[in-house]
DNA sequence: CTAGTATATCTAATATACAAGTTAAAGAAT
DNA sequence: ATTCTTTAACTTGTATATTAGATATACTAG
C-alpha cells in the first residue's frame, strides 16, 4: 500500500486561503457542457422509467460503456447513483440488477408526494403574483394542447412541469426536489397501467381547481386540492401487482423487526 | 477512442436468463463488509458535519486518497455523492470544495420535515402495537439519561433514534429517509447554534407529548405534537448567519426567475 | 508601479489496468 | 442419469495513468 507516502510539497506553491469559495464570483454552470458520467445517468435513467429494461434485467457496466463509446468510469458513476435512488441494485462481484418495485414504497410516495405537495400548494397560495398565476394558466393551457394531440409522453412532462412550477411559485423548490426521487417508483409504476379513458381531461380539471385556489389565495382549498388530485393512484396497485408479479418485491424487511 | 470496438464475444457463455434477479436466494448483505468508498464518505461526512472541514474548506482528492491510503477512486464515489446531497461543491477541473450552506433550506428544511413527520406520526398513532410504545418509552428514557450525564453527542443520536422510530412505528421507514437527507443541512446549522439552557429538557417533554398522544390512539394530537415540536428551529436563524457570514450562502437562484 | 500575458502546476474527468470474488457450464465420479 | 468438483469466463471493486481545463504566480511591456 502507500503506506509511507511521503508528500515533499509541503512548501509548494501558496495555496488558497481556507474557506475561499471557488472564486469570489460566481459561476454559471453552462447547461451545455454536461459531463459523460451525467450523460450515462440520463440514459441510463430513461432506459429504466421507459421500461425498455423491465425491473429484474442484468446491466453490465462494460457492456453498456462499449455500447457508449466511454470508459467504464462514467457509467459506473451513473450506475452507483441509480443505486442510492433505488433504481438499480449492484450485487459486488456478481452483477447489477434494474431493482423490483418496492410495493411498500408506493403508498409511501403517494403519502410523501400528498404532504409535501400540500405544503407547496398552500405557499403558492400564500405567495403568488399574478404573472405567476399567469404562467400556471400558462401551462394548463399547455395540457389541453397535449391532450387533444393525445401525445401522453409530452403531457406528463407539462404535468410535471405544473408541480414543480407550484413549487417555484410556492417558494419551495426543494420540496419539489425531494417529490421528483420519490416519484421515480411511482413513474415506472404508472408506465404499467394502461391508459383510461378521461384520465387526462381529469388531471387538467384537478390541476385547474389548483389553480383556483391558489389565485384565490386560499391556502386550505389548494392544499385540499392537492390533496384530491394526489389520492387518485392507490386503488388499483394490487391488480397491476398481479398482472406482473415479477417487476415487484414484497418488503417486510426483518432487519425493521428486529429494530423495534 | 475505443470508436471501432468490435465485440466478437458475441456468442460467448450462456448469459443468465433475462429478468433474473441476483440469485431466487435472498441475500443479507453482511454488515462488516463496507466498501472503501462507503467508509471515506462516512468519514468526509462526519467532518463536514462537525465543521472540521467548515463551509468553503477547499477538499484536495488526491491528498485525502494518500491520507487515507486508498486510491482516488473510492474517495471520489464518496465526493460524488456528498455533492449530490449537497454538502459539497466540486468546479470540475478546478476544486471541491464543502458548500456552503445555503440559508433558504434552512426554513424549507424545517417546514418538510414538518409535512413528512407529522405524517409519520399520525401513522404511528394509527399503527402503534403495545410493545412499540413501549420501546418508545425506552428511547424516552435513555434520553433522559444522557441529558443527566450532559452528552450533548449521544443525546443527539438517540433524538434521531426517536423519530426513526417513529417513522417505523408508523409504516412509513420511506419517509424518514427523506427527512434524513433534508436534515444534512439542518444538522451543520445545529453546530453553530450554543447550547441553550433547558434544550434537551425541552425536546424530551415534547416527544413525550408525542408518545401520549400515539399511546392514545390520537392521530391529530400526534400530528400536533410533532408541528409544534418541529416548529422550535426557526426565529433565531438570522442571529446565527450574523455570527458566520461567509458560511452560508444567499440563493436566490437566478434560474428560478428564468423558469417562470 | 501597473496591466497584460505566459507558463507551470494544480485540479477533476476519463481511460485503462489489475485484483478479488461469483457463477455457470463442462467434466469426473458415482 | 445424477451429483459433485473443477475451471474458465464474467462480474464489480480498486488502483494507476492519461487528458484537458482552470488558476495563481512569474514575467514582460508600458
Amino acid at each position: 500500500m502507500t503506506e509511507t507516502v511521503q508528500r515533499p510539497k509541503e512548501a509548494r506553491r501558496k495555496k488558497r486561503a481556507p474557506n475561499t469559495p471557488p472564486t469570489a464570483q460566481v459561476r454559471f454552470p453552462v447547461g451545455g457542457a454536461k459531463t459523460l458520467a451525467e450523460v450515462q445517468y440520463q440514459r441510463l435513467l430513461d432506459r429504466i422509467t421507459t421500461m425498455e429494461l423491465p425491473p429484474g434485467a442484468a446491466i453490465s457496466e462494460p457492456d453498456l460503456a462499449s455500447e457508449a463509446g466511454v470508459s467504464r468510469t462514467p457509467v459506473r458513476e451513473a450506475v452507483q447513483r441509480l443505486a442510492r435512488e433505488g433504481l438499480v441494485e449492484v450485487v459486488p462481484k456478481s452483477g447489477t440488477f434494474v431493482a423490483r418495485i418496492p410495493v411498500s414504497a408506493l403508498p409511501e410516495a403517494v403519502i410523501a408526494r400528498r404532504a409535501l405537495e400540500c405544503m407547496t400548494a398552500r405557499a403558492a397560495a400564500q405567495f403568488a403574483t399574478r404573472s405567476q398565476v399567469l404562467s400556471l394558466r400558462a401551462v394548463l393551457e399547455e395540457h389541453s394542447e397535449l391532450a387533444e394531440i393525445g401525445d401522453r409522453e409530452k403531457f406528463h412532462k407539462s404535468d410535471e412541469k405544473f408541480h414543480e412550477l407550484v413549487a417555484t411559485v410556492g417558494r419551495l423548490p426543494g420540496l419539489w426536489r425531494l417529490v421528483q426521487q420519490v416519484k421515480l417508483q411511482l413513474d415506472r409504476f404508472r408506465r404499467l397501467t394502461l391508459p383510461e379513458a378521461g384520465r387526462l381531461q381529469l388531471i387538467i380539471k384537478e390541476h385547474t381547481a389548483v389553480v383556483d385556489a391558489i389565485q384565490a389565495r386560499d391556502p386550505d382549498a389548494a392544499g385540499a386540492a392537492v390533496e384530491k388530485h394526489l389520492s387518485g393512484l392507490q386503488l388499483h396497485i394490487e391488480t397491476v401487482v398481479a398482472a406482473h408479479p415479477d417487476y415487484f418485491i414484497y418488503d417486510a424487511d426483518p432487519t425493521d423487526l428486529l429494530k423495534i
